[in-house]
RNA sequence: GUCGGUGUAGCUCAGCGGUUAGAGCGCCACCCUCAUAAAGUGGAUGUCGGAGGUUCGACUCCUCCCACCGACACCA
């Protein structure tokens, strides 16, 4: 039976808009998913909209529409930016689904409560009415609500708990010994730091009557699932957990655990501590692999609103296209590290790396070799560059072992610039004249290169690869080509 | 405050105990003309954040300091 490889991403909380964060864990999740793809696996990729809790109700109050439309409006935009970037995912998950997620979220409830991890407390907690919530101290200034310059109220309500505690110790050595991996280590030390010290059990729900927009407590009317309880379940949910027919049984039982699970830095602690902590007590595998991004700032300065400088991935998507955007996520900024956007780097490498870069070489391959050559011939390969074909694909497996899609790029782009060199030290444009068999050869020999540099790109830049495959007219997927047959096509990244 | 991360060429980063510290981009010069006025070759640029220490030898290990970033728990 084939390997299996089943990988998620966070869902988006449909307050706002997407900005180009949003789009980097996706682009990051597609490369992994079409990697494997094209490594024969039988891929599951997830991706959706957590869409319940008290904020986004407020939002929609905001705006004057209902919530049911205010969720539907803002989870079309997401799904468009899935669409716009590419994204390859097999489903996408909303929370607010009460077909498909709120069974899930509402059995993982149950399961949890008869390991008897659930139980009723008192909450007291300092409430704002300006916020019309619960706030921390961290909100506070001088004893008021940083906002709403008022002090908060003392307030107790009665709230279900998840015994979290109890799994601190299993959870703390699944991560210590890899069994639930964390990338990059950075963030597995820091969440052992907080492992050591203990978890505490977290609230898991509340009363309805401050949060009704969200999944009902099993049993209990009168509470609401609260955040973790319902949208962690998403991963669950989405292949089929909460489902009793024959198809769901079996998804679920396919492809769960999950192999990688694409987060950002800042929701870590839910994902290494709380969700273990359930699957635990659900007695359901923990996920092979965290993998921890981390954040886009534009020209040194934090994306936000307030300084209003979020990069929208729409409009740029539509000046330079999916791939170019795609390839600037991948390249510029690091895999795991926080990094830098701004307009003047991405046009520095659009134009250096994608068309001066690979769009030229393949442009002069492909017209030299498209006007002298009428047939189809066979690939070929010299001893130098087939080790240096190899060599690419060794470096390049490496690098997404490491999840290092900056580096696997790296390596590709060593094999364009093997092109270039060669095509320059045989005057290959000479050759047509002075020596046609050797000209014959070098360019089989160039259109190999190519078309291992289509395959090698398939992951990170699908479109780009099927535009290099068409015009040597080879099938991608018969993984090594047979015989080419030129067609001089469109520049793959014009001049902006 | 505590804990952690980062600090290497103008930019993005690699190197992490051992010859004169590297790559790509950018820059300058040369050169080719098949190609998207692209490619190729050569070159300049670094007190490897600072100060001490260990060592025959440190960018690489230790201590202290500085700068930036993050976490410090329920952010509803």
């Amino acid at each position: 039976m084939k390997k299996k490889f089943y990988i998620t991403t966070a869902i988006d909380y449909v307050n706002a808009s997407p900005h180009l964060g949003h789009a980097f864990e996706k682009v990051q999740a597609d490369v992994l998913a079409r990697y494997h793809r094209a490594l024969g696996e039988e891929v599951f990729f997830l991706t959706g909209t957590d869409e319940h809790g008290a904020k986004i109700a407020r939002a929609a109050e905001d705006a004057g529409i209902p919530v049911k439309k205010f969720v539907d409006k803002n989870a079309k935009v997401f799904q468009g930016l899935v669409k716009a970037l590419n994204i390859s995912n097999d489903y996408f998950i909303r929370t607010s689904d009460k077909e498909v997620h709120w069974p899930g979220a509402q059995k993982m409830w149950k399961a949890l409560a008869d390991s008897g991890d659930i139980y009723k407390k008192q909450y007291k907690g300092l409430y704002c009415v300006g916020h019309e919530a619960f706030v921390t101290r961290k909100d506070l200034v001088d004893g008021k609500c940083a906002l709403h310059k008022k002090e908060p109220e003392i307030i107790e309500e009665e709230n279900y708990f998840f015994r979290l505690s109890k799994y601190s110790k299993q959870i703390e050595s699944a991560i210590k010994s890899d069994k639930f991996r964390i990338v990059p280590s950075a963030s597995k030390n820091e969440i052992l730091r907080l492992l050591e010290s203990g978890l505490e059990d977290v609230s898991f729900s509340r009363p309805s009557k401050d949060l009704s927009w969200g999944v009902p407590v099993p049993g209990d009317s009168e509470h609401t699932m609260y955040v973790w309880s319902d949208a962690l379940v998403n991963y669950l949910s989405a292949i089929g957990y909460g489902h009793s027919d024959a198809k769901s049984r079996s998804n679920l039982k396919r492809y769960w655990p999950a192999d990688v699970q694409v987060i950002g830095k800042d929701i870590l602690r839910f994902h290494a501590a709380i969700w273990p902590g359930m699957l635990l007590s659900a007695e359901k595998p923990l996920p092979k692999i965290l993998f921890v991004h981390g954040f886009i700032s534009v020209g040194g300065e934090k994306m936000s609103k307030s300084l209003g400088n979020v990069i929208d991935p729409f409009s740029l998507i539509e000046k330079y296209g999916t791939d170019a955007v795609r390839y600037h996520l991948l390249r510029e900024i690091p895999p795991t590290n926080d990094g830098d956007f701004t307009y003047e780097k991405f046009e520095e490498r659009y134009k250096s790396d994608l068309a001066k870069g690979l769009g030229n070489f393949t442009a002069r391959v492909v017209n030299l070799g498209a006007r002298h050559i009428m047939g189809s011939f066979a690939p070929r390969e010299n001893r130098k560059t087939k080790k240096e074909i190899e060599e690419t694909w060794i470096h390049y497996r490496k690098s997404m072992e490491e999840f290092r899609f900056d580096e696997a790029l790296q390596a590709v782009w060593g094999l364009t610039s093997y092109g270039d060199k060669f095509v320059d030290e045989s005057k290959l444009w000479e050759l047509p004249q002075k020596d046609r068999k050797k000209f014959n050869l070098y360019i089989a020999e160039l259109c190999t290169i190519l078309a291992n540099i289509a395959l090698l790109l398939q992951p990170f830049l699908p479109e780009t690869s099927q535009a290099i495959a068409k015009q040597l007219g080879i099938k991608l997927e018969d993984k090594k080509p047979r015989k080419f047959k030129l067609k001089k096509g469109e520049s793959l990244f014009p001049m902006v």
